[in-house]
DNA sequence: CTGTTAGCGCCTTCAG
DNA sequence: CTGAAGGCGCTAACAG
């Protein structure tokens, strides 16, 4: 199995290497007669491009756009998935794409509105965006659409939008494994609270999935618990602690925090000296891990954000560069973490 | 920060490219003094070579050697490296990069010693290895560092030999994590079945380590059950299914199983009709997938073979290719896996 | 010991 | 519409 290179399909079509050059790039200026011959030809012998060759000789440089959220309004969860970000960047940078952050304040939608503004404006090739903002981001990725710009969406999804893939956990099913989890400890005592800690006005599609995925598994177990819930708004730590009196008037022995705000259950039931109600909440940030470490905290389930990040930048690689068929669902594992495991975990 | 090239820094030191060329590759016939003011200059201005560039023109090849187990005699678990490893090479061989496999039965020691005699006979350049034999392994391994043919171990690690790096889980964290997840959900009654089935002769410090790891943790329980420990030897299911008689006599809530063969197990239970008890085992082969998914096994622990492989052979291409510091200890995530998350793992 | 030259496979002008 | 030529950054002969 020889290497075939464009001056072998050049040759055997009696044309240049300049010709088969333009067909492959459908540059048009071919005539349909040499068009079709180097077409069938490259077909025959299984013509596949070398990538090195090609990076090294291309001038043609690709611009990636990445919409997500800052680190500082985020608790530092964004900087994983920029970190992996930058992972795949520097691994695809000698193709000749290049890549420019746009980060917004993760609550405000005006700061993603002007932020995916100023990346349009700059004239981008594709983008990876966290659609945070369901309105905002429906009509963004509209835009990028109508421009041929593909768009790959990393956290969140928008099922009907016309992206390329979305990058991120399944969150019913995240809240099914995550009532799984928690009745298998159940013993009959106590009951369950799921427990909502958001800013007013917070996108929470992805939070009520959860939620949802997480009543429904708890509804098949026998023996079960009565499940209340809460929603409370996010402000300080001390209205938060004296709203929570209230649920935890009633024997609570289960707690779900469908996201990453279990630490501050954490922190309310060992302020108040409650202990052996079992938590489990998402994502790894530093509060949450020291709680898992101390026991306060059961189990934390991951999405490996890195990794998201990670991925997101390939998909458009594999789209523009590599050419292959893109899934549009990519599923992030379901990870559980516990105090055991948590040392070895790829965030 | 302009792209720097040889060119550019043979400019700057009043010599020509190949002379430069010569001393990045350590090629000698070069004199001293040049030598150092080449060395200078590239520390100057920071010089990295292009890879891209490097791999269109180098005819270097590096042939990488792979010794591990087939698929037919290790109910096809090894697939699932070979499948990741099969994916990086593809990912590296524009870098002149090939590798051939060099399959022995999982079972046969000696099967072992021939692949990797003709591993060796065939002249490789770098090897990544399954060392499931130990002392067999490690004359290998003392071999290969006489040859300066750096090794990459997979799966199992001869700790104190002369390896590039180990490419696995750490078997006894794997086992505490496996006794804290049953430990959740231990009520008080019954007691708990380490069982182990496995080959006679079979390499069993893998498998040892997670048994002590099991135990550790579950010593620290508080109302902690009696455990007991029983081997039994791989043969027809017929004989297990008749020793197994014996241990479950006793009133067993939880078995943990440090190897693949949970299945088995539950085989048995099903078939003399005992619910209820609590099984864990290791690694999603076909058998086990089904039970866990019909509840008769609760917990699998997943350690990322597909990965593995795949990050073996990565090690040696960042190693040899892009000359990064490598790490000892390259340990993989313990999953755990449920009927819940199975669907979304990696394998 | 050192410089020169001819590619690696592909892209990109620039003539024609 | 098509061919020829030069070059991407680096390597590897081959002279000298």
């Amino acid at each position: 199995m020889e290497k075939i290179r464009i001056i072998d399909i050049a040759r055997k079509a009696g044309v240049s290497a300049g010709t088969v050059d333009r067909v492959i790039h459908e540059r048009g200026e071919v005539s349909e007669d040499t068009r079709n011959k180097i077409l069938k030809i490259i077909n025959e012998l299984g013509y596949t491009p070398d990538l090195v060759a090609r990076a090294l000789a291309s001038k043609k440089k690709i611009k990636i756009g990445i919409l997500i959220p800052d680190k500082e309004t985020s608790s530092s969860y964004w900087s994983y998935p920029e970190k992996g970000m930058n992972t795949a960047i520097n691994e695809i940078k000698h193709f000749g794409i290049t890549a420019s952050y746009y980060l917004f304040n993760l609550h405000q939608k005006e700061s993603f509105e002007d932020k995916a503004a100023a990346m349009l404006k700059s004239g981008v090739d594709a983008v990876v965006i966290a659609p945070l903002f369901k309105n905002e981001a429906s009509s963004l990725i509209d835009n990028l659409h109508h421009l041929n710009i593909p768009c790959v969406l990393v956290d969140t999804d928008i099922p009907d939008s016309a992206s390329l893939s979305y990058v991120g956990q399944n969150s019913y099913k995240s809240g099914r494994v995550a009532a799984q989890l928690l009745s298998y400890s159940y013993t009959g005592k106590g009951d369950v609270l799921i427990l909502t800690i958001a800013r007013a006005h917070e996108n929470m599609s992805h939070l009520q999935q959860r939620v949802q995925g997480f009543k429904d598994y708890f509804n098949t177990v026998k023996n079960k618990p009565a499940i209340y819930e809460v929603t409370v708004n996010e402000t300080s730590d001390l209205e938060l602690f004296e709203v929570l009196d209230n649920p935890f008037k009633k024997e609570i022995s289960i707690v779900f925090v469908p996201n990453s705000r279990a630490f501050k259950v954490a922190d309310y039931l060992s302020n108040v000296n409650k202990l052996g109600v079992k938590i489990l909440g998402f994502d790894i940030l530093e509060q949450n891990k020291e709680h898992l470490m101390k026991g306060n905290i059961d189990f934390l389930i991951n999405q490996r954000p890195e990794d998201q990040g990670y991925i997101g930048i390939m998909t458009l690689y594999n789209k523009l560069v590599v050419k292959k068929e893109i899934e549009r669902y990519q599923y992030s594992p379901i990870e559980i973490i516990t105090s055991e495991n948590i040392e070895f975990v790829v965030k």
